[in-house]
DNA sequence: TGTTAGCACTCGATGTAGGGGAGTGCTAAC
DNA sequence: GTTAGCACTCCCCTACATCGAGTGCTAACA
């Protein structure tokens, strides 16, 4: 059965008041906010009906009514939709340049759960190709190497090797030619254990060291597989009596020290992404289990070409979407802009 | 007025309990856990001779007696006395060798959390000296060039600068030449601006990118500056009602995240650092006022020649600090063992 | 047929009273 | 100096009554 226009209303309504005051709200309450001009009567027995139909639910008996995690993803769908139309206009958050990339990502999350007083999250920019780009070998002393390993994207890898002895300069010079010409522009998959026998035996006597520049620069490419996240905010979680009890706080808590669990959840938001570049996951939609009480916005953004990261809000499931969605989009056009200006 | 054996003993003996039930402990406990052989009623006396004395107190009347921070200095204080002849025997922790240091100390702060059930923090090593040791640019394509500087205790940075155009191979030379002759051993302070001007004027043309090198090196040594602090089981705060409502929990998982706080504590443990590398801090006694509620304990560490960090266990006042002191006195011996092996 | 007023009912929240118990301080006797 | 005894205090738990917001149902109304 679908919702006919008066539903709608009503259960808008419902919602809305509700992420206001965080309070079940009960037909009286709708009677007199609307422009319905119905009484409180008419009000419960529609009320009676979007129950059955599973948009809202009764916490016990007597009590008024909360939306259901089908009741929010109408809500959000619909608002969504309206989005679309609508031109994002908000005041801009202060986002200062910031020469390193760690900074500037720390910046967000911080002026983002300043701003909204949710938990916020980002996960730095992952560059898809991951080709070695550039390799280099320097003597540091006597017994230690430095291997600095640049992948595409300009990730960057130091590595320092210990050494029996110290190799002359053109032994070094020569290993540097033989590792970039061998490895420069492939990707992990693409280093074949042939090319590494390969590059062995022309290394002759410091085969060693070629396979464990190999290795470091294996480690190099892969380590940056386990997306780095900044987080900020997550005491903001206590504002939110639904979600400030023992046992949900702690494992949020936790969840979010950990990381890993953000991670899997921005990764899998950033391959969701519809287009828009808004994803919105109400209560157990989320693939974390520690947010099933939770709703999480995230937002991907694009920082130079082809990195892409992904934002995310954590909050309770009676969050300002509006607002939330509004300021990811602002952000998304900040961070757009910030890239232009770089170029 | 100092406290005679009995008061001693039946102090110590309030703490001990304390420490393991939480509750507020009472006369006729007291009077049948001791060997001291006297009645609830003696007890009792001396119990108000000790709250005079400031080293309990009652929460209420007709409740028992709960240390207070100075009924704790005395336990942690005499305790430590102890510890300083008796030799640390303890199941291993469990902890892996590790390439990257930033995997070690993240494992290590993990370990530590999950054998102790308390918030664990651990500030990365820093260098003292902070001396440049290697310096070196290379060309990464037609419009930037990879500077790589190492610090002493090889700390490494890298920074990308943006360029005109490509610099010949002997440019490049010329230039690593020129840097690693004028700031190889140097420290930030001694890099004047007399010795950077001779360097512009060697480098005739490339001055400005002599420059911004130097520009990167100051960074490089400046960021160290503050400190990178790892932390884990922030959520164990959970565990310990007295920590746990909403004011407090907030306020400490804040501080948890924010990090410039744990960095002000673990900087100052170290310069407080008297010898045995183990410190305490009780209550009020922490530097961080969130912390008012909680016991600090912090160990510094040495894990290359100068590098020096520090770990903290943050808890209850009624941590288990003689747990504690054992499995940080094994951690700081388990990382000088890896610190041995290494070289 | 849809809307509304009225009403009994439900159920959580709040307040109050009372018993139980742990612990104390004091006094008097040993 | 130590101890037994005792009155007293105060927290905690439970039970119980009350209150009020909100509901579902029914009957009357337009």
């Amino acid at each position: 059965m679908e919702l006919d226009e008066r539903k709608r209303k009503i259960l808008q309504a419902v919602i809305r008041n509700y992420l206001e005051t965080g309070e079940p709200v009960g037909s009286r309450t709708i009677s007199k906010y609307t422009d319905l001009n119905l009484s409180s009567a008419t009000i419960r027995n529609e009320m009676a009906d979007l129950e059955e139909l599973g948009y809202i639910l009764q916490p016990h008996t007597s009590a008024g009514r909360i939306p259901s995690d089908k009741g929010y993803r109408f809500y959000v769908d619909s608002m969504l939709e309206d989005k679309e139309r609508e031109v994002v206009e908000m005041k801009e958050l202060l986002l200062e340049r910031q020469d390193k990339m760690e900074r500037l990502l720390q910046q967000v999350v911080k002026v983002l759960a300043d701003n909204t007083n949710y938990a916020t999250m980002i996960s730095a920019p992952k560059p898809q190709g991951n080709k070695v780009k550039f390799v280099q070998l320097s003597q540091l002393d006597d017994h230690q190497i430095l291997a600095v390993i640049v992948v595409e994207g300009n990730v960057i890898r130091n590595n320092i090797l210990e050494v029996e002895e110290r190799l002359s300069e053109e032994t070094l010079l020569k290993l540097n030619i033989l590792l970039n010409t061998h490895l420069n522009g492939l990707s992990l998959n693409e280093i074949s254990l042939g090319r590494i026998a390969a590059m062995k035996q022309q290394a002759g006597i410091h085969s060693d060291i070629v396979g464990r520049v190999i290795d470091a620069v294996a480690q190099a490419i892969q380590v940056e597989e386990d997306l780095q996240i900044y987080t900020s905010g997550a005491n903001n979680i206590f504002r939110y009596p639904e979600l400030a009890d023992h046992q949900k706080a702690s494992e949020l808590i936790g969840t979010f020290e950990e990381k890993s669990g953000l991670s899997d959840l921005l990764q899998e938001a950033q391959e969701d992404e519809n287009g828009r570049g808004i994803q919105v996951y109400i209560g157990s939609e989320s693939p974390v289990s520690s947010m099933r009480d939770c709703s999480v916005v995230t937002a991907t953004y694009e920082l130079e070409e082809g990195m892409r990261g992904t934002i995310g809000i954590v909050g309770p499931k009676r969050m300002d979407y509006d607002k939330v969605i509004n300021t990811l989009k602002n952000l998304q056009n900040q961070l757009d802009e910030l890239y232009k200006g770089k170029r």
